[in-house]
DNA sequence: TCGTGTTAAATGTCCAACATTTAGAGGCTA
DNA sequence: TAGCCTCTAAATGTTGGACATTTAACACGA
């Protein structure tokens, strides 16, 4: 048994492999397709059966190869005489997962530490908070008063955490840009997940909800330096809070 | 077949399946003991059939779940005597895969606009070239050095873009968070994917190669402020050159 | 007109067999 | 003994066919 475990290893090290699987390549063709726009978003597939035909193998490995496409959201099936495989409908949910699901896994084999998670957060989130103080709309702003309310009024300390979240991503809406919000997310969960050993001294819920309050303030009079500044503050002091 | 385009989007709204396939569910679970860490990276799980015989499914629904662990980048399978399928050891080359897979998806449905990648590309980058001068060591010049030359040395815009990305990553990489260089590289992809339709005057080369030397030298002289502001200069140019 | 049953088309699932790849065991030879 | 060869076993890869299930549309009758 143990001779088994290193053997990975060795594939990790010879990335040489001679010929792909039948339904790897047969993956890689139908996603150039998609990716090179060739099948429009929402546009059906041949059928399984004709796929088949076409690549000239087993309906078994057309399978297998649609699962590949269908686990990286490229494509949707459903059953039924309407049914059939068609190219997904972009989700930004499911884009954020599969992001998630990358991060979590480097993380967790010690390839990342939380001093970089939080530059990131850093990076992204500066930013963010200037541009929410000079783009914000009454919509944003009652969403983010809302989410610090949120905050405030958690009892139990998962409750916080949970509802600090919604308070982050509130600003990075309203900076008004899709793809940080996208991207933010999944760096804020394996934040989480790698700082989930903070039990907090009393007071720092406190001083959290003061920074909320700072930032909300900055965003709300549109002073975008003075925003940038308040959450730079507010993510040293999350971040040293947990150490 | 008019009819059948709009399908994928009652789906989309109703997203109530009433059973899943015995695939996903069986692909769920083998994702949750591994993202427990029950299985560690390396490890090998039981045969297909020995796991077939465990879930009380067929062999060919137990692949088509290991197909999505595997395209997800959870699993690796090799075949002989000592094959199998094995917990994968996080690769950062696929976690970007998947994310560029996701990024690509929704910019190519106009989900995503230059400038939004464009913002995002200032919040990533400038903070970055700011650690790169605190941080670099003598090979991190020396690759930021051969990149710069590189783009110099190109004759065709193809080759010029290609190592211009070689420039940013190398820059990216001085900075030391390995994070930030994964999330990265997808977005570079996506917006040169979004602005590749730029001929570019004839001089806007000659000032790219001005500002990287720039940006070189600063983080040379480890002048971090100095840094961040060559590369906020050089971001804006090649943001505008393209419109 | 409304409901209802039938039907067809597609995916979902199963089975049994065979092909291919691979490392190791064992035997042969020098 | 060292080196090479063949054989074998274990696992994934692939095939073909069959049947189950789901779903919408169609035809039919009250």
């Amino acid at each position: 048994m143990n001779a088994k475990l290193n053997k990975p290893k060795r594939l990790a090290n010879l990335p040489v492999r001679k010929v792909r699987p039948a339904y790897h390549q047969i993956a890689e063709q139908i996603r150039e397709l998609i990716m090179r726009g060739s099948i429009l978003p929402g546009q059906q597939l041949p059928s399984e059966a004709q796929l088949s035909a076409n690549f000239g193998v087993s309906r078994n490995t057309t399978r297998e190869a649609l699962r590949i496409l269908s686990s990286q959201g490229l494509i949707q099936t459903t059953r039924g005489t309407t049914g059939g495989t068609f190219v997904a409908i972009p989700d930004p949910i499911i884009v954020q997962n599969n992001i998630e699901n990358g991060l979590g896994l480097m993380s967790g084999g010690d390839q990342l530490t939380a001093q970089e998670i939080f530059e990131t957060r850093l990076a992204l989130e500066i930013p963010a908070a200037r541009w929410a103080a000079e783009r914000r709309t009454e919509d944003d702003l009652q969403r983010i008063r809302l989410a610090a309310a949120s905050v405030e009024a958690g009892r139990e300390t998962a409750d916080r955490t949970d509802h600090s979240v919604d308070f982050h991503q509130a600003v990075m809406e309203a900076a008004g840009n899709r793809l940080m919000s996208i991207i933010a997310p999944p760096v804020w969960r394996v934040f989480s997940r790698c700082a989930k050993g903070a039990p907090g001294k009393p007071h720092l819920w406190h001083d959290i909800d003061c920074d909320h309050a700072a930032v909300l303030h900055h965003i709300e009079h549109r002073n975008p330096d003075a925003a940038a500044e308040a959450m730079q503050i507010h993510l040293i002091r999350i971040h040293d809070g947990d150490s």
